[in-house]
DNA sequence: GCATGATAAATGAC
DNA sequence: GTCATTTATCATGC
């Protein structure tokens, strides 16, 4: 379901990509977004709902049971964290009187 | 009746439905009219909200999609975008 | 069948 | 850390 290229669930993936190419090439071509899946979420959502943020700990084990690198847990947290304040104005406004329907 | 309506909008995000013609039409001159930098300030987007009806965010959203669309093939967005430049053409002369 | 609005990963400014 | 944004993906309208 979920591709994660570059990231082996067995194998002693170190930490970053290996190629920091001592010849200087710099494309650094953004990574493509890729949706996570069923499991990924539902393991994340869990975290997330004992702690809005996580510590370096936790993070860590969490990517590596869910394969997914200790950035993109990190980054999901903060993502996660703004759909939050933004579902919070959502229901304001949805009780005050500015429904907008 | 109320726990319908509350599981209603937290997931009210894809019930979509489209802007009527007036909103998109104030949204489309605000976009060629500032073409070369259609980026809009906060203010700017509470005053667009106001005169389409819609809420700030989805402004946001709105000019996110026309900014990458419109990049994305300018070709197919050109007929329109005479339309428009056409039509608010005296803020190049201020 | 694409156009369109909203959301989900990913980046970068600050 | 927040937060506007870019980009791809999703879900719907028509």
């Amino acid at each position: 379901e979920n591709t994660n290229p570059g990231s082996s669930a067995s194998s002693s993936s170190v930490t970053k990509e290996g190629s920091k190419s001592s010849s200087s090439s710099a494309p650094r071509t953004r990574k493509k977004r890729c949706p996570y899946s069923k499991f990924q979420i539902r393991e994340l959502e869990r975290e997330f709902f004992f702690n809005v943020y996580i510590n370096k700990e936790k993070r860590l084990q969490l990517s590596r049971m869910l394969n997914l690198t200790d950035r993109q847990v990190k980054i999901w947290f903060q993502n996660r964290r703004m759909k939050e304040k933004k579902l919070s104005r959502d229901r304001l406004q949805y009780f005050s009187g500015n429904p907008l329907l | 009746a109320v726990m319908i309506l509350r599981s209603r909008f937290l997931d009210a995000r894809r019930k979509r439905r489209n802007f009527n013609k007036q909103a998109t039409e104030i949204l489309n001159e605000y976009f060629y009219s500032h073409l070369s930098n259609p980026y809009p300030s906060e203010e700017a987007k509470e005053e667009l909200a106001k005169k389409c009806g819609i809420t700030v965010s989805q402004v946001s959203n709105w000019f996110g999609n026309k900014r990458i669309r419109y990049k994305k093939n300018i070709g197919k967005f050109q007929e329109e975008a005479n339309i428009y430049a056409a039509k608010t053409a005296v803020t190049a002369t201020n």
